[in-house]
RNA sequence: GGCCUGCUGGUGAAGCGGUUUAACACAUAGCCCUCUCAAGGCUACAUACAAGGGUUCGAACCCCUUGCAGGUCACCA
């Protein structure tokens, strides 16, 4: 009997609900401006968000937004046994505590948009449909081999110094007949499909890449599988028919990709279709004993974005950060434009640098504190709470007791020329202000108070205690200061350091030296922020109290 | 190992054949300022263009070789 490869097609996809046909009008193209960008984020959910993906993500919306086009999820769930349960979802939700919040695609909870479904494993059939229009074409057959069959020719060709893989006279199923095909498909021998190349691995092909430019990379000539033994395709042959019926006009993408660049260019062509532009973007690394090395999962905890959020990082400087290795004259641009944020920036593809970025923590931290020092004090008691709200149960019933009073404490040194830079991350901002709460500050008092041992305990008590009786902050700082060298200089401690190391012998110590003590009285330590914004924060009555409590003490 | 990509100071990087004695930012160190700590200002980081060959009047920029690093070679993405 004599068999065409439509009989194959049918035999392995009898009842399809629809042909390529009826999916080209299912999905017409965008209606979009000229120079309109289509990206997406394709994360499989295979666990936590990534650094790294969440760099890809940021840079596929930026460039979908900046030019008016859109920016689509699409879940990459066609690997049963690694999937992540949950993991889906919790992606998006992350996603979204950084902005990044799809146009359409799969949001976590549904999806929207006119070209899903948006999760792989919901579009067995559509793939299915194309597959079989590959196999009638006769670019696509069935592959019977076992994955023992596979291991096996793969050690054969090691050990002859051969290419490894299913290509050209290795490639033992390509060459079945129609009939012995059908036969063993009718016999329920379990199979794979595979697409038929007909690449030649010794020909070079010129292809152009948004980052790199011009590459000159080997054809494909491996038949690899696209749909497996499950049902679901690979993520090559998905790639091909999910980014040309979602109408996909960028894929930004790893650098990993790029080596199979080949294979999904020829795919393109084998249907016909217009590929869409690539961009490889560089890894984020990390240096391990010397050696540059991919942000890995397993070892490193800031792979997984959420360490950052945990730790207290606001999501802006992590934002940020990544921007600045996006396109290395980011940072130079919002130095220029400090009120602006990233949204204003135009990005390039052509700026991104080649090689992966070391991932730089102590700049991250340096772009943390820049970042918090612009929050105002509501903003940042606000975004603390949220923080809390998730991570820190004690902050969050510590603000949550005096909203009004942690927003002033958040304000010291917010009105002066050079606002106070301290905090990098939420997580800081407890422990940096303790001192401020009774129920903390009667802790920490039962401490050995930390008084400069060269001063005689009852000069330190006279200069407390009149201090406390003559106590005035209803005036300027600069006044309130004036009296305490004042108060100093009763006492033989000089106007400054210069002073006093001038005419030791006149003078005991400085006027440092006097407020080290009322600092010491009144928070436990000799660093904190400003004395003058302490007194007025804490109140006359609170400031008496404890420099009463400092002199018992004595 | 084959193939691909890359290699400017501790880190991120400007630079695109001659105004470069190689920007800028972070980090580090010192000094100044200062009520402490931060912040800020100034200075420094002694040979940073992977190495060696070319091409050129002239090279970090072009070519070659070597080295090193990363990526990739799955029914994983």
């Amino acid at each position: 009997m004599d068999y065409t490869t439509k009989d194959l097609a049918e035999l392995i996809f009898p009842d399809l609900p629809y042909t390529i046909e009826d999916l080209n009008r299912m999905f017409p193209p965008r209606n979009l401006k000229e120079g309109a960008m289509v990206t997406r984020f394709a994360p499989s959910p295979t666990g936590f968000l990534h650094t790294g993906s969440l760099f890809t993500a940021l840079v596929a919306q930026k460039a979908a937004k900046q030019s008016g086009g859109v920016f689509y999820v699409r879940l990459e769930d066609t690997d049963s046994k690694r999937e992540v349960v949950g993991s889906s979802k919790e992606l998006l939700e992350q996603l979204k505590e950084f902005d990044v919040i799809p146009d359409e695609g799969y949001l976590g909870d549904g999806e929207k948009g006119q070209y899903g479904p948006y999760q792989q494993s919901k579009r067995a059939d559509i793939y299915k449909a194309v597959i079989k229009e590959l196999i009638i074409k006769g670019r696509a057959y069935p592959c019977f081999c076992s994955v023992d069959d596979l291991n096996r020719l793969r050690e054969t060709q090691e050990r002859n110094k051969q290419i490894p893989g299913y290509y050209g006279r290795y490639a033992s199923c390509r060459s079945l007949t129609l009939e012995q095909q059908i036969a063993r498909i009718k016999n329920g021998e379990p199979y794979v499909i595979r697409f038929r190349s007909l690449g030649n691995h010794n020909h070079k092909i010129e292809v152009t890449d948004l980052v790199r430019g011009r590459l000159f990379l080997a054809q494909n000539d491996q038949d690899i599988v696209i749909l497996k033994s499950d049902g679901l395709p690979t993520y090559h042959f998905a790639h091909l028919v999910d980014d040309h019926f979602m109408h996909t006009t960028v894929v930004s993408r790893g650098e990993e990709w790029l080596s199979s660049l080949p294979l999904h260019l020829e795919l393109f062509e084998t249907m016909e279709w217009e590929p869409p532009h690539y961009a490889h973007l560089p890894v984020i690394m990390k240096l391990d004993n010397g050696n540059k090395r991919k942000l890995s999962k397993r070892k490193d905890d800031e792979a997984a974005i959420s360490f950052f959020l945990k730790d207290g990082y606001p999501k802006e400087a992590i934002i940020e950060y990544l921007f600045t290795i996006a396109n290395s004259n980011y940072e130079e641009w919002h130095a220029k434009n400090p009120s602006l944020t990233f949204e204003n920036f135009h990005f390039t593809f052509e700026k991104m640098s080649l090689d992966g970025a070391l991932f730089d923590l102590s700049k991250l931290q340096f772009l943390a504190r820049e970042t918090m020092v612009k929050f105002s004090p509501k903003e940042m008691k606000d975004k603390a709470l949220a923080y809390a709200k998730q991570y820190n149960p004690e902050l969050e019933r510590v603000i949550l007791s005096n909203p009004n009073y942690f927003e002033q404490i958040m304000a010291i040194e917010k009105d002066k020329a050079n606002p106070r830079k301290d905090y990098m991350k939420y997580s800081e901002l407890l422990d940096k202000n303790r001192f401020f709460y009774n129920e903390f500050f009667e802790e920490m008092v039962k401490e050995a108070a930390p008084f400069n041992p060269l001063f005689p305990k009852e000069v330190i008590v006279s200069i407390l205690q009149e201090f406390a009786d003559t106590l005035n902050f209803e005036v300027p700082e600069q006044e309130w200061f004036e009296g305490l060298k004042k108060l100093a200089n009763k006492y033989h401690f000089a106007d400054n350091n210069k002073i006093y190391k001038a005419n030791r012998e006149t003078y005991i110590g400085h006027v440092g030296d006097v407020a080290e003590m009322i600092r010491i009285a009144l928070t436990t330590s000799k660093q904190s922020p400003n004395l003058y914004y302490i007194l007025k924060i804490l109140g006359k009555e609170e400031v008496k109290r404890r420099i009463n409590l400092a002199i018992e003490k004595l």
